[in-house]
DNA sequence: CGCTCGTTGTACGGTGCCGTATAACTGAAA
DNA sequence: TTTCAGTTATACGGCACCGTACAACGAGCG
């Protein structure tokens, strides 16, 4: 029997890679046969076309993106601020981070990706909830404060402008302060 | 003499629909002829290859970033927490939006692209530290506080969780308020 | 009315990618 | 070793798009 030279997973890996690299429109498979070192010869053993990659690419990247996260907060433990961040920082670790912001462009055009970033976001929305909540009573305001922890640990990556003698994770670390400290109660 | 019948501002201005509809590999010099009604026969007059095109959405695009969101915002007036909802709105008008994140998400593959959007970023955070400051005086906490405003305004989009029985927008209010109300003077 | 010059249509060669077909290879089982 | 099944290379036809060359057109001037 045939030994599996090149298996599927790689060319998902690859595809991924290139995703967060270049987008969307950027994963080829001629091009990914080429940086794996083969032909495109073996590609349509596993995927029956270059739809059925992409849907495969984002099967393991919610997996993953779900997974990893809470896995890690889970194992560390520690109070909900530190919990909070550490989340924030998860979300974005090398690899996933500009997959996710590939991802994120990809859905304001495709439905069905939208659907599953949906689902994705609701996890680390419920995250962000859960924690907040267990320093600040109000419902609306525990909404309000996740949205903004959501925004800024995504949002900060879009913001090309500078700081002033400051750096960025020095703001960001007092904007996070403004966001978990102080929370206004009835 | 002939007459200028699909000038390049015709060009640029379907090249920016689409650069916000699908990203800036879709923006083809044949597929907008195709759109335009026309050959890209005449394209060829205009610019000489699709890059230069590119530049030239991006011109147009960096101007009216600036220019409307501020003339706009200096025509109406009011006070601070008035002239930052606004110009939040007004960077996000149906048009502009769609570009803005389009744009982007180009920026992280570009580094020309990026050094553009880096001048309407500092314009826009600008306003934000104008406004704020007029009611916060810790300069930390002013940039603070502006990154946060950015960042909810742009981050609001790319976020797809729901909100258990409140509308994004009754959220995305009571979030303004906690960045724009009580600040934490010394 | 015909000329003229800028605009547009048409045609072309080149390239990159898709998906298919089929032959060549390779490791394991018989 | 031979066989066999799975994996990969090669070759193909097709399509979309690029940029060029040139012919066709048509508004305004002489």
């Amino acid at each position: 029997m045939g030994t599996m030279r090149t298996p599927r997973e790689k060319w998902i890996e690859e595809g991924l890679r290139t995703l967060g690299a270049a987008g969307v429109d950027a994963v080829r498979v001629e091009v990914l046969a080429k940086t794996l070192g083969v032909t495109k010869g073996g590609f349509y053993g596993y995927f029956t076309d270059r739809t059925a990659l992409l849907e495969a690419m984002l099967d393991t990247w919610e997996r993953q993106s779900i997974d990893e996260v809470l896995d890690q907060v889970e194992r560390q433990g520690g109070d909900a601020r530190t919990k909070i961040r550490l989340a924030g920082r998860l979300t974005l670790s090398d690899r996933l981070l500009p997959i996710d912001l590939a991802v994120r462009d990809w859905a304001r055009r495709d439905e069905t990706v939208a659907e599953r970033l949906r689902r994705v976001d609701n996890r680390r929305m419920d995250l962000l909830r859960e924690q907040i909540a267990t320093f600040c009573t109000d419902p609306d305001e525990v909404e309000a404060r996740s949205l903004l922890a959501f925004c800024l640990s995504i949002g900060h990556h879009f913001l090309a402008a500078e700081h002033a003698g400051r750096t960025p994770a020095q703001v960001r670390a007092r904007a996070t302060d403004i966001i978990l400290n102080d929370p206004h109660q009835p």
